[in-house]
DNA sequence: TTCGTCTCCTGAGAGC
DNA sequence: TGCTCTCAGGAGACGA
């Protein structure tokens, strides 16, 4: 499943592969997969004839900047969001799409790219110019700072931690207290940082906290030089796995030897998701 | 206001 | 071998 690694991996592939490409045809094969109100037909007409600028970043979200055909104005932004199984795939001749392919956009230049989605939880936005990406696509209001960002540090988790009475591993896939993590790089970082996942945030002190957060990004660091993990259906656009997963410390790793201990490794549900954790390294 | 649960969706794997 | 059931999870909606 995407998170902020993958995401980013994504991301550079689109820059590469796709920036200053102009559309020339859209089909969407499931109308589930565009998010806009106005429904797929909006979606395909305004974005025909687009020129796809830099891709950027938000959380889980890309985001890319459109010109019109020809000339430097804005036509406003094509968001997208993988969700759990979303990917993209360039096609650089005619090729059968296999069954998950939810839209394919040709580029005059004769590439296609193709968005893969198998459980369809995926969804692209067209932003229109007059509107702010945010106004369109509401998760983005909601978002907290940038792992990687000046705003994220010890003092900020402090505060937005500070007398919450739910578990640390809940407040870690929450969006609005840092973008980005999701459930493997919560289960990771939380192992590198030796705190258990089912910890009140209220009753963890300023060290442990700080840790938690130099824990947090030093794994998104280590997954990104990785291109990712391989714990999912993750693809970059040229069809390359991730190699973080073959090093995970706990995700997936229930019953198991910890790495590092030999102790093994529990798994609960914690805020509805499946957490990983070693009893021993973990207090 | 906070936080947990349900829902969407479909393939993989377990169990019978 | 083939069928059925459960599990996986991001994020929005909803209820306690």
């Amino acid at each position: 499943m995407p998170e902020l690694p993958e995401v980013e991996t994504v991301r550079k592939g689109l820059h590469k592969l796709t920036k200053g490409f102009s559309i020339s045809r859209i089909d969407v094969l499931k109308d589930r997969s565009i998010a806009n109100i106005e429904g797929k037909n909006y979606f395909i007409n305004n974005l025909k004839g687009a020129t796809i600028g830099a891709w950027k970043r938000r959380g889980k979200y890309l985001l890319s900047s459109l010109k019109k055909h020809n000339n430097q104005e804005s036509n406003g932004w094509l968001g997208v969001h993988l969700r759990m199984t979303g990917h993209f795939k360039i096609i650089n001749e005619d090729k059968p799409i296999c069954a998950h392919t939810r839209v394919r956009i040709w580029f005059q230049n004769g590439k296609e790219l193709r968005f893969i989605d198998t459980r369809n939880f995926g969804q692209m936005w067209w932003v229109p110019p007059e509107k702010l990406p945010q106004e369109v696509i509401t998760g983005l209001q909601k978002l907290g700072p940038e792992p990687f960002s000046k705003l994220f540090n010890d003092e900020y988790l402090l505060n937005a931690l500070n007398g919450k009475t739910r578990s640390i591993k809940s407040a870690l896939l929450d969006q609005s207290i840092v973008a980005g993590a999701g459930n493997i790089y919560a289960d990771e970082s939380l192992f590198d940082a030796g705190i258990l996942p089912q910890r009140q945030c209220k009753k963890l002190n300023k060290g442990e906290i700080k840790k938690i957060c130099n824990s947090l990004i030093k794994v998104l660091t280590i997954s990104i030089g990785e291109g990712g993990t391989t714990f999912s259906d993750f693809r970059d656009l040229e069809g390359v796995n991730g190699n973080y997963g073959g090093k995970a410390w706990v995700y997936k790793r229930n019953k198991k030897s910890c790495r590092k201990c030999g102790q093994i490794i529990l798994k609960e549900k914690i805020a509805g998701r499946g957490t990983h954790w070693c009893p021993s390294c973990q207090k």
